[in-house]
DNA sequence: CGACCACTTGAACTATCTCAAGGACCGTGG
DNA sequence: CCACGGTCCTTGAGATAGTTCAAGTGGTCG
């Protein structure tokens, strides 16, 4: 099978040849000779689960594993308000008004960038800044999927469209009708923390899906889905 | 009191020149040449209160009034998703992937522009990409924001912050300690959609509210607000 | 082995919803 | 001028989805 064959191929640094991002992430938008200088600029590391990883002076491909982004009320009260599945893109333009901690919910590698050549990079590349607005409206969307799920929708309905949600970011390129498995990179309390919940609530609606023949929990965290469309049914729209 | 001093204020077509929302719309990002063209093929309108805005092919800068975004589920359940007041700026670049509807509230006054001509011109001028990512990232912002809300807050939270957020949109320029007194621009069954509550829920912390001393609600839409310190207090954040 | 952590399950509680009735306002038509 | 119906809002009483509190399970690690 021929690759998507680059002109420029040849000028693409090794390390970036092998990138699981490459394509998706920001990486998609530059020439040789931008990846190039981007490339020498980048640095890889790998964090252990649980890392908070701080809001810096950096932009990441995310290469694998599972960050949340959570808001936190002042008493303590705490709300997941997105995710980021590999190969996804980390890292916030412009600065914040409000606080979002990002933390890796699994062991996590990335591929960083000094914020002040993307930055640069922006102004000579069209296509970045294109990108990098595509990338912000796509996570708008899902924030407000999730607004209306959150206000709308039962402790079953969040519960099953966060399955779904899951099944699709885990793994992305499998077969649509195929049965699915896979280990939840969340704990019960994140699962409640993004749908606005309990744990004791979520925990419920696992095990009634479970006994409704939806889903089978081989192992706490490991679930695999007997369809997908029987957990669409579920999910309230 | 000098008037920030533009280089080509001279060359600025006349109707943008008092335009309401100049600096802090899109047009406030370009120059005069782009301005010009941009006012040749603009157009202004009104559109009563209830119109819904069709998600055609333009943007347009809000001069007056505001508008609601909603996503509905398939069973009929509405969730509003967000407000613009004026001045603020409509519009999506490129295609989103879920339906969201938009419906003025009140009266509204737009000037609205092709898109294909913005387009064109995110890709000559940086300055407006930036703007338009800046602008996309602050709705971003709030809707994660009321995504904690709705996730986390209590009824009566939910509708301190949601009184706060009005109060802060509907007249920018007011002086923050001073007494607020305006025309809630919804019907309780739109808060309701926009709080995830039901609309005798909200009613009930209207009149909690109100009895508290916290609000005085003159006549249904009209509400005045003793301060706001006094409603932060009870917002949750 | 014991302690701990994440999770599950049950039982009682409560914030919010649902259902129902009534009030205030408003335009219309007599 | 009043009666009428309509829409929006308020208030009460009972129902319920989801929470809180509490006990128990199972796996893991020192």
């Amino acid at each position: 099978m021929a690759a998507r064959q680059d002109a420029q191929q040849a000028d693409v640094p090794a390390i970036c040849k092998s990138c699981e991002a490459r394509q998706d992430s920001l990486c998609g938008a530059l020439n040789a000779r931008q990846l190039a200088e981007l490339a020498k600029a980048s640095s890889r590391h790998e964090v252990p689960a649980g890392t908070e990883l701080p809001d810096d002076a950096t932009y990441s491909n995310l290469l694998s594993g599972v960050v949340k982004l959570t808001r936190n009320l002042p008493d303590g009260r705490q709300q997941i308000v997105g995710f980021h599945f590999a190969p996804d893109f980390l890292g916030r333009p412009f600065d914040a008004k409000r606080q979002i901690r990002a933390e890796a919910l699994t062991n996590v590698r990335l591929c960083s960038f000094p914020r002040a050549i993307v930055d640069r990079m922006t102004g000579e590349a069209p296509e970045l800044g294109r990108l990098l607005l595509k990338h912000a409206l796509n996570e708008l969307d899902e924030a407000r999927d999730w607004m209306a799920a959150l206000g709308r929708k039962t402790a079953s309905e969040k519960v099953a469209s966060f399955l779904l949600m899951v099944a699709r970011n885990m793994d992305p390129a499998r077969h649509p009708a195929s049965p699915i498995s896979f280990d939840l990179p969340l704990t019960r309390a994140d699962i409640a923390d993004f749908l606005g919940l309990t744990i004791e609530t979520v925990s419920r609606e696992f095990s009634r899906l479970r006994s409704d023949g939806a889903i089978h929990i081989v192992n706490k965290r490991q679930i695999s889905l007997a369809s997908l469309a029987q957990l669409e049914e579920r999910c309230g729209d």
